[in-house]
This record gives C-alpha cells, sequence and structure tokens, in this order.
RNA sequence: GGGCGGGUAGCUCAGCGGGAGAGCGUCGGCCUUACAAGCCGAGGGUCACAGGUUCAAAUCCUGUUCCGCCUACCA
C-alpha cells in the first residue's frame, strides 16, 4: 500500500500484531548479559500464575515498559526481567476448587498426586497472563522468563533459609498466630484482612471465689470462654485492685481463673475487666506470657469446639457462640448484649474469618533484617517515589513483628529441614541429608509445611539473575534501577525484597522504588469482580487498540493519586491516534515527493523556527518528565504538542508552501515535516510503541525500527524563544480575526479583507507573514496600514499588542453588536489592569517584591493598557458612527 | 486509636507562593480533500469552610468539616 493510500482511520489489530512479532523475531528486547556501561533494569513484579490481566497489571506493566522502552532508546543496556509466581494458597485454592467439581478433596489425591496436579493445571494454563502482557506490547526479556518454583529459584530459596536458621534468624516455636480454617494454614498478619462488622458485645458474671463479689466481663467472642485461664484488670483500677491475687470462677465450666493485673487491660473500656483466653486470642496470648498462664486450646484447625469444650465439643464456632449464649442466659450469668461493630480478620484469600490459634510454626526474626532495610531509606541508597509513602514504610519496618513463613499447604517451596525419629534433633539443610548428624540414625523425616509464597517473592530482585552463583548477569544488573509497583503489597513485598537483598547480596534491591495508583472505576470505586465493575482490559485493548489505552494509563498516572478510568477517556486517546495517523496520512506525500532533501537550516521560515523549537521544550519537558517518573505530564505535553502545535497550526500553515511545487520552500518545508514527525514518533514511542513504529517506518523506510533509538536530545541551536514570540503574536492575530468572524455570525467560507494598523518590527512581521495570515484567517487581502492612518469605518476591532486588528464591515456589522463585544471584552481587560495597577501602587509590593515579579507585572501593565487604549478607540468610533 | 491522601469549571483531574488550566461534556458555526474519531469559535469556577503568615495565598501554617485508603492487641 503506498503512502497516499493508508486507511483513512488508524486500524490497530493487524499493525500491533505485526510489530510485536517482528521485535520477538529480532530479539529485539534482549539484554547483554555483560556489562557495557550504561546498565538498566528492572525486575517485573510477577504476577500470579492463577491470574490474567487485570488494570493493576496493565498500568503497572505499561509504566515498565515505558521506563524500559525509553532507556532502551537511549542507549542503555536493558534489561526487564519477567517471570511469575507460584501463588502457595491462591493456587492451591484454584486447584481445589477444580477438584471439587469433582467431589474431590486434596486428602483424596495425597500430596504427590495434588502437586503433580498443580503442575500440570500451571503447565497448561499458567502462561496466559504472559500473553496478555505481550499485547500489552511489554517488551520483557522474554528468553529469561523465570518462575518462583523453577530449579534455580529454589536453590535461592533453600540457601536463603539455611542460611537464616544458620545466622539464628529462624526460629521454630508454638506461638499464636492467625489461622484460616478454611484454607487451613498458618497466615502471616499481612494476609488478615481486617474489616469492620456489626456484632455484638456480651457482658458475663464472673463469680469471685470464696466471696459474694462479681467481676463482669465484656466480649465479643463469647465461646471463647471456654478457653479462659485468668481474668486481667488493670492494676492501677480502683474498683478491682482489692482482687488481683484472687480467683474467679468460669461460668458453666467451673474452671478456677486467676486474677491478674495488667496495664494493658482499658479501664476505661467495656467493665474494665478482661477475660484472658491465652490460646484464642493474640493480646491474652501476650498476657498469658507475663503471667504464666495456663493454655487451654478449644478449637481445632477446622474451627470446631475441642474436648476441652466440655459439652459444647464438636460444634462449629459459631453454633458453639449461640449455644453458649443461651446456656449463660438461662443461667444467669448473662448482664446485657450491646450491639458493638467489631473488626473482623479476614483471610485475604479466602475471606474467611481467621482464628488465632496456638501451633507450631516457622518464624523469621526480622528486626534486624528491618534495621538495615530503614537504613537504606533513610541514607537514600533506595529513594521511594512519591516520597510521603518513606514514611508509611518507616513506620512499617519499625514496628515490625516476626513473620511467620510456614504455610500447612502443599503448593511451595518445602521447608528444607528434617527431624530425626530417633534423636529429635533438627537438620536444616541446603541438600536432603541421608543420616542424622547427632545420632547416625536414617530416619529422617522432612518437614511437610512449605514456605509463604511472599519468601521466595523477597529474593527475586537477585534469585532471578543466578543467586547463588556469582552470575555476570547479576554483576551487571543488580541493583536494579527501579521498582514499579502499587502500595498495595509495600510491605508484603517491597520491605521483604529490600532486607534480603541488603542480607544477602550486602546492597539494596533497586535504586528507585516508585508506587503507582490504584485503578479504579469511574465512581472511584475499587475494581471487583463481585461488584461487576470491572473494565477488562483485553475487551478495552480490542476495542480502542493498545496505544490508545497505554496512553491512557500514562495520562491518568499522577502521583500519589488514584485513577478513575473510564471508557470515554480511552475514547478520546483513541481518537489521539488517529489524529497522528492522519497527520502522517497529510505528510507522507510531500515527504516521499522530496526523498533526499536535508532541512536547511539557514532557509527555515518562521513557522519552521517556531515548530522546531516547540519540539525541542517538548523533547526537554519529555525527557524531564519520564526521569522523574511524571508519566501524566510527558503525556500531557506530547498531546499538547502534536496535536495543538503541530496539527492545528504548523501543519495548517504548511499547506501554504508546500502546495508551491517543485519550489525551494515546499522541499525544505517537507523536510521539516520529516524531521518532526520522525521526532515525535520517537518521543512518543515508549508510550505508544506500535503506531509510531509503523509511522516512523513510514516516514523514513531507512530506519527499519526505532526501539533501538536513538531517543530524541535537545538541539540547542534550534531553541528559539524569538520566534515563538513572533509566531505567538502571528496566532493571536489569526485567532482574534477568526473570533470577530464567529461572534459576528459571518459564514467560513466567506473571505474577509483586514486591516492592521502596525509600526516598526510589528508591521514588518506582519507584512512578511501576510500569505500565512491571510491563509489561516481565510482573508481576501492583509493591509498593513501605520498607526497615524485613518481606521477603516465600519469595521469590527481587536488589539494585539500594540497593534490594532480591524475587519471592515460596512452593511454587515451591526453596530450595537459590536458596541457590546468591545464592551464585554474592554471589561474583561479592565479588571486585569485594576488589580495590576493596585500592585504597581503598592509601596509595599514595590519595596518588597522580587525585581522579576516587579519587571513582570510592569510589562503586563503596559500591555493591558495598550489593549484598552486600543479598545476605548475602537468603540468611540463606532458610538460616532452609529450616531452619525 | 494512629497515619496518609484528597475536596479546583457539569464530569475526570493538572497546577502547589506572583496573570485560575487541560481533557471530556455543553452551546454556536462549519462535510475548509490529513482527520466529522475532524475543524473554527464561545460559555462556564468567591480553587470545601474558618483563621493566620506574607507586599502577594488555590498554592505555606493552624483548626473545622466531608470523602477515600493504610495501620492497630479496647476485649
Amino acid at each position: 500500500m503506498g503512502p497516499d493510500q493508508l486507511p483513512k482511520a488508524y486500524e490497530p489489530v493487524e499493525i500491533e500484531k505485526r510489530w510485536y512479532e517482528y521485535w520477538q523475531e529480532n530479539k529485539l528486547f534482549h539484554a547483554d548479559d555483560h556489562k557495557v556501561g550504561r546498565e538498566y533494569s528492572i525486575v517485573i513484579p510477577p504476577p500470579n500464575v492463577t491470574g490474567s490481566l487485570h488494570m493493576g497489571h496493565a498500568l503497572n506493566n505499561t509504566l515498565q515498559d515505558i521506563l524500559i522502552r525509553y532507556h532502551r532508546m537511549n542507549g542503555f543496556n536493558t534489561l526487564w526481567m519477567p517471570g511469575m509466581d507460584h501463588a502457595g494458597i491462591a493456587t492451591q485454592n484454584v486447584v481445589e476448587r477444580q477438584l471439587a467439581e469433582e467431589s474431590l478433596g486434596r486428602g483424596d489425591l495425597g500430596r504427590e498426586k495434588f502437586i503433580e496436579r498443580v503442575w500440570t493445571w500451571k503447565k497448561h494454563s499458567g502462561g496466559i497472563i504472559i500473553n496478555q502482557l505481550k499485547r500489552l506490547g511489554c517488551s520483557c526479556d522474554w528468553d529469561r522468563e523465570r518462575f518462583t518454583m523453577d530449579e534455580g529459584l529454589s536453590r535461592a530459596v533453600r540457601e536463603v533459609f539455611v542460611r537464616l536458621y544458620e545466622d539464628g534468624l529462624i526460629y521454630k516455636g508454638d506461638y499464636i498466630v492467625n489461622w484460616c480454617p478454611r484454607c487451613h494454614t498458618a497466615l502471616s498478619d499481612l494476609e488478615v484482612e481486617h474489616e469492620d462488622a456489626s456484632g455484638s458485645l456480651w457482658h458475663i458474671r464472673y463469680p469471685v471465689e470464696d466471696s459474694d463479689e462479681v467481676l463482669v466481663v465484656a466480649t465479643t467472642r463469647p465461646e471463647t470462654m471456654l478457653g479462659d485461664t485468668a481474668v486481667a484488670v488493670n492494676p492501677t483500677d480502683t474498683r478491682y485492685a482489692h482482687l488481683v491475687g484472687k480467683n474467679a470462677v468460669l461460668p458453666l465450666v467451673g474452671r478456677k481463673l486467676k486474677i491478674v493485673g495488667d496495664n494493658v487491660v482499658a479501664v476505661d473500656f467495656g467493665t474494665g475487666a478482661l477475660k484472658v483466653t491465652p490460646s484464642h486470642d493474640m493480646t491474652d496470648f501476650e498476657i498469658g506470657a507475663r503471667h504464666n498462664l495456663e493454655h487451654v486450646t478449644i478449637m481445632d484447625s477446622n474451627g470446631r469446639i475441642t474436648a476441652a469444650g466440655i459439652h459444647f465439643q464438636g460444634m462449629d464456632r459459631y453454633e458453639c457462640r449461640k449455644a453458649i449464649v443461651k446456656e449463660l442466659e438461662e443461667k444467669g450469668f448473662l448482664v446485657k448484649v450491646e450491639p458493638y461493630t467489631v473488626g473482623l480478620g479476614k483471610c485475604y484469600r479466602c475471606k474467611d474469618v481467621v482464628e488465632p490459634l496456638i501451633s507450631k510454626q516457622w518464624f523469621v526474626k526480622v528486626a534486624p533484617l528491618a534495621e538495615q532495610a530503614l537504613r537504606a531509606v533513610e541514607d537514600g541508597r533506595t529513594t521511594i517515589i512519591p516520597e510521603h509513602w518513606t514514611k508509611t514504610y518507616y513506620d512499617w519496618m519499625t514496628n515490625i513483628r516476626d513473620w511467620c513463613v510456614s504455610r500447612q499447604i502443599w503448593w511451595g517451596h518445602r521447608i528444607p529441614a528434617w527431624t530425626c525419629r530417633d534423636c529429635g534433633e533438627i537438620i536444616v539443610a541446603r541438600e536432603t541429608p541421608t543420616l542424622c548428624p547427632q545420632c547416625s540414625g536414617s530416619r529422617l523425616e522432612q518437614e511437610t509445611d512449605v514456605l509463604d509464597t511472599w519468601f521466595s517473592s523477597a529474593l527475586w530482585p537477585f534469585s532471578t539473575m543466578g543467586w547463588p552463583d556469582k552470575t555476570p548477569l547479576l554483576d551487571a544488573f543488580y541493583p536494579t534501577s527501579v521498582l514499579v509497583t502499587g502500595f498495595d503489597i509495600l510491605f508484603f513485598w517491597v520491605a521483604r525484597m529490600m532486607m534480603m537483598g541488603l542480607k544477602f547480596m550486602d546492597d539494596v534491591p533497586f535504586k528507585d522504588v516508585y508506587i503507582h495508583a490504584l485503578v479504579r472505576d469511574e465512581a472511584g470505586k475499587k475494581m471487583s469482580k463481585s461488584l461487576g465493575n470491572v473494565i477488562d482490559p483485553l475487551q478495552v485493548m480490542d476495542k480502542f487498540g493498545t496505544d490508545a489505552f497505554r496512553f491512557t494509563l500514562a495520562a491518568l498516572a499522577a502521583q500519589g493519586r488514584d485513577i478513575r478510568l473510564s471508557e470515554s477517556r480511552i475514547e478520546g486517546y483513541r481518537n489521539f491516534m488517529n489524529k497522528i495517523w492522519n497527520s502522517t496520512r497529510f505528510a507522507l506525500p510531500y515527504i516521499a515527493a522530496h526523498p533526499d532533501v536535508v532541512m536547511d537550516r539557514d532557509a527555515l521560515s518562521l513557522p519552521d523556527r517556531w515548530i522546531l523549537s516547540r519540539l525541542n521544550a517538548t523533547v526537554r519537558d519529555v525527557r524531564h518528565s519520564i526521569e522523574n517518573y511524571l508519566f501524566n505530564d510527558a503525556a500531557q505535553s506530547l498531546y499538547h504538542f502534536t496535536w495543538h502545535e503541530f496539527c492545528d497550526w504548523y501543519i495548517e500553515e504548511a499547506k501554504l508552501p508546500l502546495s508551491q511545487e517543485n519550489t525551494p520552500a515546499a522541499a525544505n518545508t517537507a523536510a521539516v515535516l520529516r524531521h518532526v514527525l520522525d521526532a515525535l514518533m520517537r518521543l512518543l514511542h515508549p508510550f505508544i510503541p506500535f503506531i509510531t513504529e509503523e509511522v516512523a517506518s513510514k516516514v523514513d523506510s531507512q530506519h527499519a525500527t526505532i526501539i533501538n533509538g536513538p531517543f530524541p536530545t535537545v538541539d540547542e541551536s534550534l531553541m528559539d524563544t524569538k520566534a515563538e514570540n513572533l509566531m505567538d503574536t502571528l496566532m493571536e492575530i489569526i485567532t482574534s480575526i477568526r473570533t470577530i468572524r464567529a461572534e459576528m455570525n459571518i459564514a467560513p467560507g466567506k473571505a474577509l479583507p483586514a486591516v492592521i494598523m502596525a509600526s516598526g518590527t510589528d508591521a514588518s512581521l506582519v507584512r512578511s507573514n501576510a500569505r500565512v495570515v491571510a491563509a489561516l484567517a481565510k482573508l481576501s487581502e492583509l493591509t498593513v496600514n501605520a498607526p497615524a492612518d485613518e481606521s477603516p469605518k465600519m469595521a469590527a476591532a481587536a488589539v494585539v499588542g500594540d497593534m490594532r486588528v480591524f475587519v471592515p464591515l460596512q452593511g454587515i456589522i451591526d453596530p450595537d453588536v459590536e458596541i457590546a463585544r468591545l464592551q464585554k471584552e474592554l471589561g474583561k481587560i479592565q479588571k486585569d489592569y485594576t488589580a495590576v495597577n493596585k500592585k504597581l501602587t503598592n509601596p509595599d509590593f514595590m519595596s518588597k517584591a522580587d525585581p522579576e515579579a516587579i519587571k513582570k507585572q510592569q510589562d503586563r501593565e503596559a500591555e493591558l493598557s495598550a489593549k484598552s487604549t486600543g479598545l476605548v478607540q475602537a468603540l468611540e468610533k463606532m458610538q460616532s458612527l452609529k450616531s452619525a
């Protein structure tokens, strides 16, 4: 298809497919393993194998691709490391659901068969999201794709576990943890989501032993009373202080409960007396530890009441709650029930309510690691952007609790620990041991738990590059340049990568952390399947094209603010793609007609110098914006330059010289067009890679691809503020005439004469660009007169700087309409003038303000004054003409 | 309870010490051969509220209020 036969509207589907294949076939995403000088690297936040592309991924990966493409074009050896996460619980749940459809549980298959089944599923459907990322245009180095459970990464996991254990940073013990009765595993504190729900506060009477006194306790979970082993009061509480040391008697059960004094008990909450259940409550566990209290476990891993729960044994936790309350009431122990909002902890994977339960778990002692991670941000080795997240990061690192890393599921990295059945020795080792080092017994049993999925994610920046081996890749690309992620995994992932990177690589994992927004729907709601408000990125790409979608995301990605995505916005940027396409359709024939013409810098017209200057300003802005993660600013600059400067003004103006075939002006204009289009496509390429490749390859067939740059640099010799100012004046003249035309209801097709009264440089500016002004304002004739000359009679007037612009409208103009128009305009000017004048006559302003600010106001005053004078004269003239 | 972000044109949002901006929508006029997914023009805001700092405040400080999020052992 020849350049002049391009389709009228941009059609993305075929073009996107073709270019992505081209990039891949030619290995254009591939990073050099070895250091070549300037390296740039990003590790992808590995999507879950269960996942399919959602808006969060789309935003996250679009931003990364912009950074990657930008740096690649700037000549960096650029690595974007892709891969996926095995996503322990999430994936196991998916496969368990599949089994459930066959009426099977994982127990029916057994561990080995179950894991086999997960792998099968992973191989079969786990790659979907990778293809979706390709659809999005992501230029990842696919040859290096990793998976958190592949062999290399599993080796890294074992190595880290063993070394942490050897350093005393991993321990195993009985502690109270968050337990999900549905997923049947412990969860870390982070994996519990807190949610308010309406519940009740039950007040229960606990008699004091050998006394008439009674302690009333308040609880939101009455069933846990079965496991009470104490009642705690604040030792400073005068109501109860005398009871400390005595015993209370647990209703229904009859167990003796120590009454202890502990200052976590809030005097002003409930009754000021707290029932203590060390086995089933986090706070109570700690009280129990302080006072050496007995543990009575009354609930099992399924959330059912154990034998310790007397006749409630076997009941589900909520069933038991009802039964207990009923019995308490019947026996007169229930004082009252208040409606109360309770904070429920829910499993972040299955949303079931978690139970605090005591069990044997593995923990990472994080305090020493966290301290390093905190310091690295404090001293600037890693910068968090936007900066305000730094405080959140510090707070978390400071108040961090040990990390429970064992999970009672099957899908994941099995903990590399063995117990000797003969002597009980625990062996933690990189390779499977055959004999017990303690007793030489061979009956070794491996730990059945697997590691928290975030344990392997924490190693991602170096495990993907071959660690624990010393590899050229690590040498070249670690620390990575930036991590791009959402704030929802700041603690889960970012903080832990910091800790592990510093511990095992002795350096931060990334120099920058860029935290982007959350994508919400039009109403500001978080997109979720259950709300039914998700916009599917794939459908969007089908409908509007990938480039339009990517540009939308970038344009909305202002720092520190969530994104509300709406289809109309994407549609707007789809139109932008079409605009780019059509400007190319316009330019190509001219470019093709002058294939060998080089832009002659000494023969540039004013509009040429203007657009080249604006182009370079845009280059400067875009570079600055991308380098500071101001994606929306970059998008805004590009949009404005492309549409409102290049298309609206430059191309329109260029039609005049281009139409003069076989002239140097036509040739040079074509050369400028080619220069600007080529640079523009390069500037836009990181944002909209497909259309820019297509256009660039048509503009200059010499370049097979622009993916490797170069990215335009600022050419100071083309910066021309003088040309910009002159062009601004011309545009103002043209606009003023167009405004008159529109406001006077003159048919756009009707050519009009105009008279401009100007002197000096103004006059020569207008004279030398008279044809441009005439063309763009659609004038039949443009006369330039001296200011002293008689101005046209019945004419609509405008003022531009010191110039008067007249459009003679004898017989068309209604003096009253023109008077009203001028008065309105004058009103606006005078309002501004008054404000400026007030400043300039204020002695405080004149003595204290910055001289530059004063100068600016003075200039402005002069400008407004000239305009005002011109308008007043025009007005007076019109009034006298009317009365005459 | 603590923390963070936000309240600017009808909508979505930029701006964050010296002339209130953009996109979309609205209104009026145009099929001007690159583009009607377009072109030309217009209208529209006491920048949440109240104080303060400053010659100057949408912009800085304090308080109030409303919204959103994160975090927390008041059961």
